[in-house]
DNA sequence: GCAGGTTCCGAAAACGCTTTCCGAACGTAA
DNA sequence: TTACGTTCGGAAAGCGTTTTCGGAACCTGC
């Protein structure tokens, strides 16, 4: 907190120096440092030796400048705690390569002004490409026709069908979950879900009684139970079963809180997870799923995945074409204690 | 899914274009559209005209060219899930303005070389600053002495004295924990938390104590409970103070977690929160906070903040001076339910 | 009508790099 | 020795800006 120096301690080498030191050309320079040919094997030894002295590093702004390339792209995300935006970023940075592709992450806070200011600015960065990851898992509206970029939206479709976007397949999250259970030998399986606004908790919902009605088998409680994301919830739901009588041996939650909530009132009862009511949970949030007793199974919906794949499609529009519609990206059962045996 | 016309509408317009479309020079142009003088009033109107017509907006990366700043930052994280590092940027985007300064994200994972590769990245895309988010609130390597650009590290300082490093201040939060309970009337105060080789568990601990020995207390069970940062210390820790018999109305909590750990011992045994035990948190992780029952008063360290004051002592740094050694910010008190009354 | 001062505009350099193209130097064959 | 091909190296243009500086046009007051 005291020291005071001006702090600027070297400017960094330019390719100018790196020229001079090596004595020759900035031509030769250039051509030697990125192995191309019509360099001798001894310029370019003394090009490289030359680089290493005055440990350069090429401006990648310069070169992005005359490549027309600027190796970023632009994430805009709504998701206040990074839970969806961390892992699709970490997924897009791995099949980048990191080395060649930066992410510059913008967050909206589910603003649409804040998302078009961040549009702009991402723009005249002149990003290379854009992935808009939204805060829920329902249509959200495109963030602009023609832009001069390829978008991919991920988590979150575009409204617009003329859009790309990457969601994960919740129909087949469904199935997997009910076809799990099925599998552990439970034949009384609920549905308690959240917000029947959510076109997730639908579809999710859709998958597990087509799974059910696929093996002969109806849903417990003879209904999903829609009702809010929240342990509350969960709980609440599970006692009104439970109060009905109906046999249960098996509940698939809608996310990993809810479950934590069935698991909660299901002890309450007496009842023993998962001897005498297996759970499983959606989401894979590890801070639930791993501090919940027993261990939660879950299905991750693959963010790292849906990362890596809108990578690789703007990779491939940047020198091709952009696909459009909605991609269905698979889950991911996660077996843990809650569903053992 | 179908469509493939090749992607690429539009080239963007360059300063050239708008020149050539109000006929004028580019320099021209330059200085109508960035308000310079020595432009009339008529000229600037045609040419701000064209420069709507086309769209118009300018290469960022050109115009950081000239000026030796790119008006971006690099934020190097380890922090999985990004609960802390997004809170971070925000906080950052904020006080730089997201219009004149973007944040470039990288995850490393932890890992060191990966560490490296990033920074080694952001250099070569010249950054104008680094602020390096540690994933665990104790001291960590350096990135490296005499970079380029000025460093602050967030959260986890720096173990080189030479760094500038923000950490929040956990004494002074410690303090803040007890003195909100015993003004609530409370006396008999528990400090159950996580790991004593974390520095900021022994820094809250220290805090707690020192206010407890001014208001001339004691701690309630002898000692400082560390142990693990999960519900099921919580719990145990809880138990084990009930077991002894010792008189018992409130309990600081290291984490969130570990709170609500405590508040299910608590219901097991039949007391009531906040009436018999007041409890309260740490780290005001929302989606524990606001879904334990009743909802848990914790301490918010002030992310955003963090981030704020980073971008504010970066941005000193590039027109002055960067200070080093360890800054400490203060932590905020968050009071729900469980500590109401 | 002319020195002097304002205004406004444009040519050109610079930022750091890549790439094209031309010329120099060398070796080989006739 | 001349002619020709090959291999290297450098000059220069260009990427899209900003900025400096010189000059043209105009206006003022004598």
């Amino acid at each position: 907190m005291t020291s005071t120096e001006p702090h600027t301690v070297w400017r960094p080498a330019t390719l100018h120096d790196v020229a001079r030191l090596a004595g020759v050309s900035i031509a030769t320079a250039s051509k030697a440092l990125n192995g191309r040919k019509h360099v001798s094997a001894a310029t370019r030894a003394e090009v490289l030796k030359a680089a290493g002295l005055l440990s350069y590093s090429p401006n990648t702004l310069a070169r992005g400048l005359v490549a027309g390339r600027t190796g970023m792209v632009g994430l805009i995300t709504s998701d206040l705690e990074g839970r969806l935006s961390i892992p699709i970023l970490m997924g897009a940075e791995d099949a980048f390569g990191a080395d060649r592709t930066s992410v510059l992450l913008c967050d909206a806070r589910g603003d649409a002004i804040r998302e078009g200011h961040h549009l702009r600015t991402l723009l005249s960065r002149r990003v290379d490409g854009l992935i808009v990851v939204g805060a829920r898992p329902d249509p959200r509206p495109s963030i602009g026709r023609d832009l001069p970029v390829p978008v991919v939206y991920a988590y979150a479709p575009s409204a617009d069908p003329a859009d790309l976007s990457l969601v994960s397949d919740n129909v087949s999250a469904g199935r997997m979950a009910i076809e799990h259970l099925v599998e552990l030998g439970r034949r009384s399986i609920a549905h308690i879900t959240g917000d029947a606004t959510y076109g997730a908790a639908q579809d999710r919902a859709t998958g597990a009684l087509a799974e059910l009605t696929d093996r002969g088998l109806g849903l417990a409680g003879d209904r999903v139970y829609f009702g809010t994301w929240t342990e509350a919830w969960g709980r609440s739901a599970t006692r009104m079963l439970l109060g009905r009588h109906t046999a249960l041996d098996a509940v698939f939650a809608g996310s990993d809180q809810i479950a934590r909530g069935v698991i909660d009132a299901l002890h309450e009862a007496g009842l023993e997870v998962p001897r005498d009511v297996a759970v499983i949970g959606f989401d894979n949030w590890e801070i639930f799923a791993t501090s919940s007793r027993p261990p939660l199974s879950s299905i991750d919906m693959n963010l790292e995945n849906l990362g890596r794949v809108a990578a690789e499609r703007l990779a491939a529009a940047f020198d091709g074409t952009l696909g459009s519609g909605v991609e269905q990206l698979p889950c991911r059962l996660v077996p843990r204690e809650s569903t053992a045996l």
